[in-house]
DNA sequence: ACCTGAACACCGTTCAAGT
DNA sequence: ACCTGAACACCGTTCAAGT
């Protein structure tokens, strides 16, 4: 019998049990995932090519799971729901955002949903020469409030005495609350500006 | 003599030699400090509790070279200068952003600078109710472009044919250019929504 | 072909020892 | 009081050796 089959690694096993770390926000990286897998750390490197592999095949599952395809639907209900998803995707897995950000996105499933964005924005009736501009402004929003959200429960620990800050803070709802809201508003407030910035066309 | 003068460590001089590595594109954590003050990593324990505390130092430290103190000008001025000028301190230093997030911000200047943001929106006229959530807008905001800012020039990378996304990004202009505009274009809408959002006044 | 074991060059942190 | 030196428990990665 072949004692290799009994392992079986592959890019995606390894991926997923990534992904069970940071959710389980449990230690993540090489080590973790191997002993996750109950496998050498060096047993990895024949089906990823290191770390940053690792982070960019989670990235690539994380979409599969939270993306959303575009259906019958306006443009901007399908910006919404994107926004709101991706959010949603970064505040669920806040410890794997520090290794996320500043990487090239290669996974292919990642440039699809782009590419689904960007194909939404189009038909919605934005030139071309302004789409990768919203997709960037979009991008940032949604990876900003995510961070807002991934935060510890006390953003701010004012250690003296403030003007008003403080004041603020002691009487504020929760944080989750607080931070809900400001996204919900924020949401509306990127909608009604795209909307606000579509060519005009021909009244239904 | 006493030899000990000759060193003269202070958290104020780990924070800045922190600082300059993370500028310098150099590694970046205790050791690479120790080094750099010609130092044993060991002795910084005397002076910081750890990398967190070194990290909240230098976050002090970025805020008071970056920050702007209100003037006699309109809130919505300040809120546009104070957005520019934190984005700007966080894609000067991307090395650090990862080390930023999530974590509960401490550091009296920065609690100053927020506690000025707040004042100022609260004389512009917000309720106060709603000054928390705006501020955390404002922060999600210049976090997420400051990140965009951050990141490398290929942001994206298709390795396989897409509906129109690749055709954007061959036919696009230099990354640093569309993401400049992608600011440009959020941050006027931001204050026009902020500006919209105010409860309406005496016309002048 | 695939996994192990040992090795390498690093981390951050603690603590007894020196001065 | 402040810095060193040694030690500890980790990292990510490489590579010869096993099967």
């Amino acid at each position: 019998m072949d004692r290799r089959r009994i392992v079986g690694l592959t890019p995606t096993l390894i991926a997923d049990a990534g992904l069970e770390l940071v959710e389980g926000a449990e230690p993540f990286g090489v080590n973790a995932i191997a002993r996750k897998l109950g496998v050498r750390p060096s047993s990895l490197y024949k089906h990823v090519s290191g770390l940053d592999d690792i982070v960019e095949l989670m990235r690539g599952r994380l979409v599969e799971r939270y993306r959303t395809l575009p259906a019958d639907q306006p443009w901007d209900a399908f910006v919404e729901d994107v926004v709101r998803r991706q959010r949603r995707m970064y505040a669920d897995h806040p410890a794997l955002l520090p290794f996320l950000i500043g990487k090239t996105i290669t996974s292919p499933t990642v440039i699809d949903a782009y590419d689904d964005l960007a194909v939404a924005l189009q038909s919605g009736g934005f030139p071309d020469d302004e789409i990768l501009t919203l997709v960037g402004m979009i991008d940032a929003f949604a990876l900003g409030f995510g961070l807002e959200l991934a935060s510890p429960e006390q953003v701010w620990q004012p250690e003296a005495p403030t003007q008003l800050f403080g004041k603020l803070l002691a009487g504020s709802q929760s944080g989750p609350e607080r931070v809900e809201r400001s996204f919900e508003l924020a949401l509306d407030v990127l909608l009604v500006a795209l909307r606000d910035r579509l060519p005009s066309r021909d009244q239904e």
